[in-house]
DNA sequence: ATCTAGTGTGCATACGTATGAAGCAATCGG
DNA sequence: CCGATTGCTTCATACGTATGCACACTAGAT
């Protein structure tokens, strides 16, 4: 028996009435008293305080919301939670959302996409965080039909709303220095997939990265897949096959990048003395010392926390704290777009491209 | 300009009264026809369905809520994200409440425990899924009082509820046989904290299963942790510098084991051939050529679609469909234990000890 | 003593949906 | 031809909180 109620009543179905009858007020005013409203007198407050200590008095979050019209709850929309990626960015968005004061209800498009649609938009979150790569789907536009707000995180749509990114045609372009610098010239690459801008920008940065160098990308030196483990393991294998193969392989994400490196240990490939790789995030297996992964650095946590700080600036119309570092100067009343500036990370999996 | 609605107006704030008054019935009907109330006519129903398809009306999950005091929603609690651990849990609960018709609403037991508390009993979810680790707060109890059904998902606690476990004990024992059968004798573990139903019967099946070999854990060859990959990094370090060293370590779970890898990898520590290293619960990163991590198996996908099931029908007040296999024989009206089985997987992280 | 300003509380009602009960019309049996 | 039954719909209201407005009461000014 821990702690029980000295009466040994629950405290199952406690309403404001129930308070204010004990308080000797009136529903409103016990509203309004443990809601810091500065009309209730001191002593009235006390009262209604103790009230709804004595009762555990718990505020219904329905009947608030119905009433307010705010649901304090902001949903996320993420592809497939057990991709390592993710649990990066809803870890942190998690944690700021509930810092600012709100819930989080958590999605993966792998519902239908008009069923879920449906669900979204029941007012019973009060914006939604895009995390999830198949923007080319009307959701955003539907988004915008019923006026919910949301903001991209790590993507972007074509749909106008306030984005956080990184400059990921920096990022590509600073992998093909690197690579070039080392002296690759046979460079294949894995990108993420067409209909997502974070998979296009970042080839499309090292593709210019590259060809700066005067170097081109051969297309069996190409693949392009989803942002998964998978991808980068099946695809190295092909690039083996390859004849010639690639000195080096830039990977649309850690995760990949990661992929590529597990396959290779199982072929028996010698990374970097056989082959560089090199990915994009940097995420926190990256600097395992099983992977050592050279790759892009940006703020994941930063990135995430910021997209929350947006949505909820936008939601609660509240746009006075929405100045965090490396806010783009544009300081309209249209979107806001943060963008994140990447650097590279050299580690073990990158070197000079093998003797031949 | 994607399609917009024919006549330019928006969707938004559209509730049944609207839709009732376009088809020329009350508001009640309109609830009841879209809810496929018999009692409505099937012209009605239809003159109903194209209003609400006209006006595009997507009934208010607040109003719903708060009439029917079922929110729909089912809170997971878990202990961090970030931890690769966890989203194999999350992800499959995830898709199992949505196939039920619940949203999932995510909580990490990192914010203040008395406040995260309130926010849990506010009436805005309808149960919630214990799958954190420190189960002697006094949460369970807290939500006893308040009547919020619970499970709890591969832990278990003194407050009784439904839960979802893998047989922690047995899991235990058969590292213990494995190693002992390689040969071991000078053993070592890093067992999960004290006071989690996990963490402290693994811990108490390895040791029954060393003890029935007449092989004891000397203390220096003991360590506890949390399930962290840190965990286990820290902990061969520490290893390392007994004199004498163990040959074997049975790791609380993967995440742990993997750090051991890892940090092995760092040192130069040969595995298997210096150093057996066992894990537990077969995530899918045990399996990368990396890691090729020997584990105990247990469906980890399963065990969190049951305890999804499980809650679900106990808020549903429907004990119909309580009878996926693996279930306990216990069909009376108390409470309900799942108990997985678990294996034995033998990859490549165990073997003889090192010839002295 | 009367009027004004200010302070604190209660009243009425909104928010959107669901549901028991009552009403109404049509059909049926006697 | 009337009462009973059935089928469909509306009425009234509940759910729990928040808030505009009216009202009561106090204190200070004239």
């Amino acid at each position: 028996m821990l702690d029980r109620d000295r009466n040994g009543e629950e405290d199952v179905g406690i309403t404001s009435r129930d308070v204010a009858r004990l308080a000797g007020v009136s529903q409103p005013t016990v509203s309004r008293a443990l809601r810091g409203d500065p009309r209730v007198s001191e002593d009235t407050v006390r009262r209604v305080r103790m009230a709804a200590e004595a009762l555990n008095y718990v505020p219904s979050e329905a009947g608030r919301s119905l009433s307010t019209q705010i649901s304090h709850r902001i949903g996320v929309l993420v592809t497939d939670l057990t991709n390592p990626f993710y649990p990066h960015l809803v870890g942190p968005l998690h944690d700021e959302l509930e810092q600012l004061g709100y819930r989080m209800m958590l999605f993966t498009e792998r519902s239908e996409a008009t069923a879920a649609a449906e669900r979204l938009v029941d007012r019973s979150i009060d914006g939604l965080v895009l995390a999830t790569s198949t923007l080319d789907s009307g959701l955003p536009a539907e988004l915008d039909r019923r006026r919910l707000p949301f903001v991209y995180l790590n993507r972007e749509g074509t749909v106008p709303a306030d984005a956080v990114v990184v400059d990921n045609r920096r990022g590509g372009e600073l992998v093909a220095e690197e690579l070039v610098k080392a002296g690759h010239t046979r460079i294949g690459a894995i990108f993420g997939p067409d209909n997502t801008s974070t998979g296009r920008d970042r080839e499309i940065g090292f593709r210019q990265g590259l060809a700066d160098a005067g170097i081109a990308l051969r297309p069996a030196h190409v693949r392009h897949g989803p942002f998964e483990f998978d991808t980068g393991a099946q695809a190295l294998a092909e690039f083996l096959g390859a004849d010639p193969a690639p000195t080096a392989v830039f990977c649309g994400n850690d995760v990949v990048a990661i992929g590529v490196i597990d396959a290779a240990r199982r072929l028996g490939v010698g990374i970097p003395e056989q082959l560089s790789v090199v990915g994009f995030d940097d995420i926190p297996m990256a600097s395992w010392a099983s992977f050592e992964l050279s790759t892009v650095r940006h703020d994941l946590d930063e990135m995430a926390r910021t997209a929350a700080r947006l949505l909820v600036a936008r939601v609660s119309g509240d746009d006075a704290d929405l100045h965090p570092s490396g806010v783009d100067g544009n300081g309209s009343a249209g979107q806001r777009r943060v963008t994140l500036e990447p650097h590279f990370v050299a580690r073990r999996t990158h070197a000079e491209p093998p003797q031949v």
